[in-house]
RNA sequence: GGGGAUUUAGCUCAGUUGGCUAGAGCGUACGAUUCACAUUCGUAAGGUCACAGGUUCAAGCCCUGUAAUCCCCACCA
């Protein structure tokens, strides 16, 4: 294969997708459910286990990859491509999400659109429209998840509303009901009438609007006139259609205003209704009048209130946000008109005492705005507390480890203060609920409820008596909590080395949602952590640090910055300058370094392959022949440790720093520079290899195109092995550090020079400098100096500031003098340096406390700085 | 009300248990160019580490307080 002169990804990516796919590479090397015959013989058992697991937060089948996406996958990647060439039978499994409400809105706004509604149909064929629908649009996501690199193991593929999923789902719900975890309750919950759903409290938006608080006489059933004080009491409002609904009038028992009025009653105004005052601490004196209106059927607080004191709960709103229950003259209007009409009539007795506008929060649906409307309704919950209480115990255990750590403490608050758990939606695409309800009247010994898993049937009948359906589908969460465990084919039987999952990596946006969930289901089913560690990451946030969002126009797409960069310049260019849990900005120009690295790396191999096509390809192992050998060693080692501690750390950005510098700063510019003399194959060979293989696995894409280019490779980079370290002379490697000194200084001066000389390059000399004199050619060769001779004679020109070495520009007098001031400047700097050194030393604190290696290195530096100074002045004198 | 963050160069961000002159990318300025790469090479400018105290031989980092910005949870009759 001949490497094509330039960089274009777009010409070979998919192609290497494809081939990785057919050579089956992403599949785990070892099976589930491990035998004696497949161990590969390069176990890397650091963590003593040989096998790495993770999985997908299952992107939207029916949707597309956003920029969350982009970086969710290009972060799971990575971790497990660099596990996979660390030896690891690695399994990183994906999945498609149902996502039940999404879809379930996208379907029904279809529906409408050709002028049908959901209710023309029953829940079964609902279901199968909806696969039908979700089945057209699957594979775009996919195909995208490949556009990506994502190296998972494709046959695993989880769908949400697989068999082995809802089963689980079942088993997971039959051994909660039957704990007494389940309950039916009819509960306020957390209502959308457009869409006619319950939501989790989770799902909701709390928004804050201006609204009025109308302040509403309630006159007093007996006159306390005799008593002199107040006949009627005002509450505070601001619904006051659903005045119909109160039960009672609470105040505070410490307001000395109502303290006399608890235990009384007052009449209902519009109603024929008298109500009672009770005494509340949820009325707070110092809001509105002091006094509220409780309506436990319309409201989370009042709900409470009524609890606390026995209230009856009447329901004066439908499901679809009409008035019921109500008199005559109310009765079908929609809660709007009630409101106005309720006012008018309130105003026309006399009874609407005040008006004041406030700011509130109220609740949204987070999908169409609608405002919520707390509904009384029978539910399934959860009650949580066992699992609650159990996923603190073993988070306080500290058996999963979080990234950014904070996160641990604030998921065990969170758990702290979980309520129970509505899991009944009434949403047609999803899991139905397992749970029957009993029809047969007569047969009052039998349960009213029961557990069966044909939910395929709308009707069952068990020892003749008959059963129906609830017709309710679970809270996605509730499945999703499983998602550890669906994924990696977890049972009671067997053992699985797959589980718990290394990992689970998602959106700092999902802790309480789907990771508190995740380990609360994982103790119960498995009675272990469903992962031994948590990484978040945050909100990709557009350049300017604002929100990406659809109205604002500020929305990336990942795929069009493939399209135009690559695949791994999209990876590279998102990973960068981003750590754990921050929310941060994201613009193109960190995709354009990611492409400049890539095309770097694409030419340094077109350079090695052309001087491997020149010299012949010696193979064999290596020798260093001189100090920039023995550098590139030691500099690619230190990095490739420093990338495995910071991919044990989860600090991606810092790794892909670390191989950017290294590849860029130190094997382009001072080694390959080095290499146009010396060219030693067999070692340009090893490091190119090194190089390539560390960074696969952030750049999968050009790294294994590299691969395949290079004359003397074999199959494929992807399932290689983590590199060996080089071996090297440390005292040559640290000389060539010395040079690099020198060539930069040379440089610098001769730049300083250039701005009255126009860059005009002198000759060097050296006096008695035995690094110098044996590199000679390559200090000309990067300095681009003419030519480099020993000093003749006293010294003369300009001296290089170097405290170790004798060197001098060939410059006329009348350039060096023009150069006095540069000079003058650079001693005071020095001078400043100084100072500060010397100061710490007089400090005899310092010279007793502080480490006996610091004190010496501030000694050294001093001695260091004394002797550039010392010849910097000489050569001040001279000119 | 409860909880969690952030504040370092013009911009976006690193800075691990305190330890040499606080770093990177982008941007800016100046210079280079017979080829691995202009998606390049070289050089430079640019910082009161939000503010005020404290601990320490030593603070961007630890402690206390202040200010600004942001996020989550609960509540707002």
């Amino acid at each position: 294969m001949k490497f094509s002169s330039s960089y274009e990804p777009g010409d070979f990516e998919s192609d290497i997708y494809a081939a990785w796919e057919a050579a089956g590479v992403f599949k785990p090397t070892i099976s589930i459910f491990p035998t004696d015959d497949n161990s590969d013989g390069h176990d890397d058992r650091e963590d003593g286990s040989p096998c790495y697991s993770i999985v997908m937060p299952p992107p939207n089948a029916n949707g597309n990859l956003h920029i969350g996406h982009g970086l969710t996958i290009a972060l799971e990647d990575s971790l497990t491509r660099y596990y996979r060439l660390r030896g690891k039978s690695t399994w990183y499994i994906p999945g498609a999400d149902h996502a039940g409400f999404e879809t379930w809105v996208v379907y029904e706004r279809n529906l409408e659109a050709k002028g049908h509604t959901r209710f023309e149909f029953d829940r079964n064929e609902l279901y199968a429209r909806v696969w039908d629908f979700v089945a057209e649009q699957r594979g775009n996501m996919e195909l995208q998840l490949r556009a990506l690199g994502a190296s998972c193991s494709w046959d695993d593929l989880t769908f949400t509303l697989d068999e082995n999923v809802i089963d689980r789902v079942y088993t997971t719900f039959e051994k909660m009901w039957n704990d007494g975890m389940i309950y039916r309750g009819e509960k306020l919950v957390n209502y959308c009438p457009k869409h006619q759903t319950a939501f989790a409290d989770i799902e909701v938006e709390h928004q804050d609007e201006k609204g009025t608080l109308w302040e509403i006489e309630y006159r007093l059933a007996e006159a306390l006139r005799e008593e002199g004080i107040l006949d009627a009491i005002v509450v505070s409002t601001t619904r006051p259609e659903t005045l119909f609904g109160d039960v009672a009038v609470a105040v505070n028992a410490t307001d000395e205003r109502y303290k006399h009025l608890i235990g009384k009653t007052v009449h209902l105004p519009l109603t024929d209704r008298d109500i009672p005052i009770i005494a509340d601490e949820h009325a707070d004196p110092e809001y509105g009048t002091g006094a509220v209106k409780i309506t436990p059927a319309h409201d989370f607080d009042d709900f409470e209130v009524g609890e606390r004191h026995n209230l009856p709960r009447i329901q004066v709103i439908s499901e679809d946000g009409h008035m019921i229950n109500v008199p005559e003259k109310y009765l079908g209007l929609t809660t709007m008109e009630c409101r106005k009409q309720v006012l008018k009539d309130l105003k026309e007795q006399g009874l609407l005492k005040g008006e004041k506008s406030i700011n509130h929060s109220v609740a949204h649906c987070y999908k169409c705005g609608t405002v919520i409307e707390p509904m009384l309704k029978e539910q399934w919950f959860v009650d949580v507390e066992k699992l609650a209480k159990t996923a603190i115990e073993h988070l306080e255990n500290n058996e999963i480890k979080f990234h950014p750590e904070n996160k641990q403490k604030v998921l065990i608050n969170y758990l702290k203060n979980l309520k129970d758990w509505n899991i009944s939606r009434q949403i047609p695409w999803g899991i139905a609920i397992p749970m029957f309800k009993k029809v047969t009247e007569e047969a009052t010994d039998e349960p009213d409820w029961i557990f069966d898993r044909r939910t395929n049937l709308k009707e069952i009948e068990k020892a003749g008596v008959k059963y129906v359906r609830d017709e309710d589908t679970f809270d996605t969460w509730f499945s999703s909590g499983h998602w550890p465990i669906v994924c990696t084919n977890w049972t009671e039987e067997n053992y699985n080395p797959y589980y718990p999952l290394n990992v689970m990596e998602t959106g700092a946006d999902l802790l309480f949602a789907w990771v508190a969930r995740m380990i609360m289901m994982g103790l119960y089913v498995t009675g272990e952590v469903p992962f031994r560690e948590v990484y978040l990451h945050g909100m990709v946030l557009d350049a300017h640090g604002k929100k990406m969002s659809k109205s604002k126009g500020n929305v990336i797409n990942p795929m069009d910055l493939v399209t135009k960069y690559g695949s791994d310049a999209f990876r590279l260019g998102i990973i960068r300058g981003r750590s754990a849990g921050m929310n941060q900005a994201f613009s193109e120009n960190s995709v354009i370094s990611g492409r400049n690295l890539c095309n770097k790396l694409w030419n340094i191999s077109r350079l090695i392959q052309s001087i491997v096509d020149e010299d012949g390809d010696i193979s064999g192992s290596y020798t260093t022949n001189n100090m920039g050998e023995d550098w590139i060693c030691r500099e690619i080692n230190d990095c490739l440790k420093q990338v495995e501690q910071s991919m044990k750390n989860y600090r991606f950005s810092e790794a892909i720093e670390t191989l950017y510098q290294t590849i860029w700063d130190k094997y382009a510019d001072w080694f390959l520079e080095s290499q146009k003399i010396f060219r030693n194959v067999p070692l340009l060979k090893v490091t190119l290899e090194t190089i390539l293989i560390a960074l696969h696995p952030f750049a999968p894409f050009v790294t294994e195109a590299i691969w395949q280019n290079l004359s003397w490779t074999e199959g494929f980079i992807i399932t290689q092995k983590w590199p060996r370290e080089l071996k090297y002379d440390p005292i040559s490697a640290e000389n060539f550090e010395s040079l690099i000194g020198i060539v930069s200084e040379v440089r610098g001066t001769l730049q300083a020079l250039s701005g009255t000389n126009n860059a005009k390059k002198y000759a060097l000399m050296y006096d008695n400098d035995s690094l110098v004199e044996d590199n000679l050619l390559l200090i000309r060769t990067l300095t681009k100096v003419p030519s480099i001779n020993p000093l003749n004679g006293a010294p003369r020109g300009l001296r290089v500031a170097l405290a170790n070495h004798e060197l001098y520009l060939d410059v006329p007098e009348k350039v060096v003098a023009e150069y006095r001031d540069s000079l003058t400047e650079k001693i005071l700097a020095v001078g400043r340096e100084l100072d500060s050194l010397n100061a710490r030393m007089m400090n005899p604190n310092y010279v007793d406390k502080a480490p006996a290696h610091l004190v010496k290195e501030t000694r050294d530096a001093i001695k260091e700085k004394e002797g550039l100074i010392a010849r910097l002045k000489s050569q001040l004198e001279l000119i």
